[in-house]
DNA sequence: TGCGCATGATGCCGTTTCGGTATCAAAATT
DNA sequence: AATTTTGATACCGAAACGGCATCATGCGCA
């Protein structure tokens, strides 16, 4: 047997009252039972914690050094209640956000800043991940919430849009197509092009291709990089050209183009994306939050 | 029910193995028992701390939250259980030791001193009170070792002499004892006397009352004091003369003169007291350390 | 001095809690 | 499709807990 909170109440009941028939009424036990509750934490402890006469119970040095050890035990055993209902509630934890090159291009950083100022006693660790290494840490309940390429047809989890970008063409600023206010898609068939490696893009190139195929070509890819930015220093050292959306090249460094795209209407949606079993705590303080503001922008 | 550390400590090995088959036996106990455990303290908080498949187990946010006071509870749990045991071996707690003004003028302050030096996590609390006070006190549990006049015979107390000293007359420099080397008792029969009041030198009077009357007199007490401090202010006043102790006397303020009682060779003893039940924690340590004391010096 | 009272301890018993074995349910793996 | 893995549930016996009755002891009072 293992000294319980049970014992620790009932010791510290009497060495308030000095009196076993007084604890146990306050305690809503008979004095019988508290007095073999003490002489089982006594023989437990090895220690006599107090001493009995039939006139009056004194408390030993023994038991004033645990009394107040007592007290603080109680006391930290109640308040890990409290704050284990309050992280249920959302009110304390830690939210980890995970966000694509898209997501961070977006709105994101802005409703992150929002939804914190609302809930400072929740922690925000963002993770940068592609949508791919997102969904496994969502799977894995490494992850609370994802911003992903979407939308994503996966059982057992729920979306929400949060971001709807045009796709637009980006070169050096000496390549041709710099001197055009826009493109055909069918204009870069004969292109060089650079993007991220077919693995890691693979939900990007799920909107990409299928809307080259449909212009009549496979894009050429000649380089790969990491991502966004690797992508963009391709371009601007005349590697090739590339598709990205609109979000990504709104702050170009020197040497880079943004042509539109005019005749693609599709967008590239990136979505909040969490798990429907997964909706305590702070992640259900966020997924509130999003379903709370305003659809993204979608002009027909 | 109440949550108990049992829950809490079956949680912990939970968290930390994520499989209840391997945390079960981690903690001795079969499977179902630990299933049905962590419900129950699901139940009591109100809150689910693990979400389970028949793959895996994760924790939730809530159950991170408790996690991290669990180790805490435990920890302060554990050292409790450590304290209360040093706290019954003496190795920690605190010392209440009543002195008399006699005490306090003989070896005791050293006695402590040395005593405090050996054993630094006790803490020494002295309590000034005369006999009757202190043995009142050691009663009430409210003092765990008094140094008295002694010797006391009183059921259920064991003592240790550790002071022994020789009465003494002390007078104003005025006063025609003032002149002599020694004094009889006899010569005090018609003196007033200065002294401490009945009740409270009780244990004192029980000495020298005795002795007054073998010399053919009672004592003329004529003023009264609270202590020694009080009465040999009186004495200096030239309110009367005293008879004290040496030890008292050793630091005599300007304006009085011992002179010694050369047919008196009965000495008041004052010793170290404590209740026999109550030898426990420091108590145990100092009544240790007194009976390993060399004996008072005491010539035949 | 004897009796009554107060109070903690102990005995006996019923109820509740805890833990074990066996089994079920569901998902993943082979 | 069969097997394996793993947490949940059912049934049962053992252990723990608490209540009532009673005992033991010391103190206070007449």
């Amino acid at each position: 047997m293992r000294t319980d909170l049970r014992l620790v109440r009932y010791f510290v009941a009497t060495a308030e009252d000095l009196h076993f028939r007084r604890a146990a009424d306050r305690l809503g036990i008979a004095q019988p039972a508290l007095s073999r509750a003490i002489q089982a934490l006594e023989t437990e402890l090895g220690v006599a914690l107090f001493i009995r006469s039939n006139r009056n119970v004194q408390i030993t040095p023994a038991g004033r050094a645990f009394l107040g050890r007592a007290y603080e035990i109680l006391s930290l055993m109640e308040r890990a209640t409290e704050e284990v209902r309050s992280a249920h509630d959302g009110r304390i934890g830690s939210l980890r956000i995970g966000y694509t090159d898209f997501a961070i291009a977006g709105p994101l950083p802005t409703l992150l800043k929002d939804f914190q100022e609302r809930q400072p006693q929740i922690t925000l660790k963002p993770q940068h991940g592609v949508t791919l290494t997102q969904m496994h840490r969502l799977a894995e309940g490494k992850l609370d919430i994802g911003f992903v390429t979407g939308p994503v047809s996966k059982d057992g989890y729920d979306q929400h849009p949060v971001q709807s970008e045009r796709f637009v063409c980006v070169c050096a600023d000496s390549h041709p197509f710099a001197e055009r206010d826009a493109i055909c898609l069918a204009d870069l068939a004969d292109e060089d092009f650079v993007h991220g490696n077919s693995t890691d893009w693979q939900h990007f190139y799920d909107y990409l291709i299928p809307l080259c195929r449909r212009a009549g070509f496979v894009p050429r890819i000649v380089q790969e990089a990491f991502n966004t930015a690797g992508i963009l220093g391709l371009v601007s050292c005349g590697m090739g050209v590339t598709v990205l959306t609109e979000d990504v090249c709104s702050a170009l460094a020197p040497g880079l183009v943004v042509v539109p795209i005019e005749d693609v209407t599709e967008r590239l949606i990136t979505s909040a994306i969490w798990r429907r079993d997964h909706v305590v705590g702070p992640t259900r303080h966020f997924v509130d939050y999003l379903q709370a503001l305003p659809a993204p922008q979608h002009p027909t």
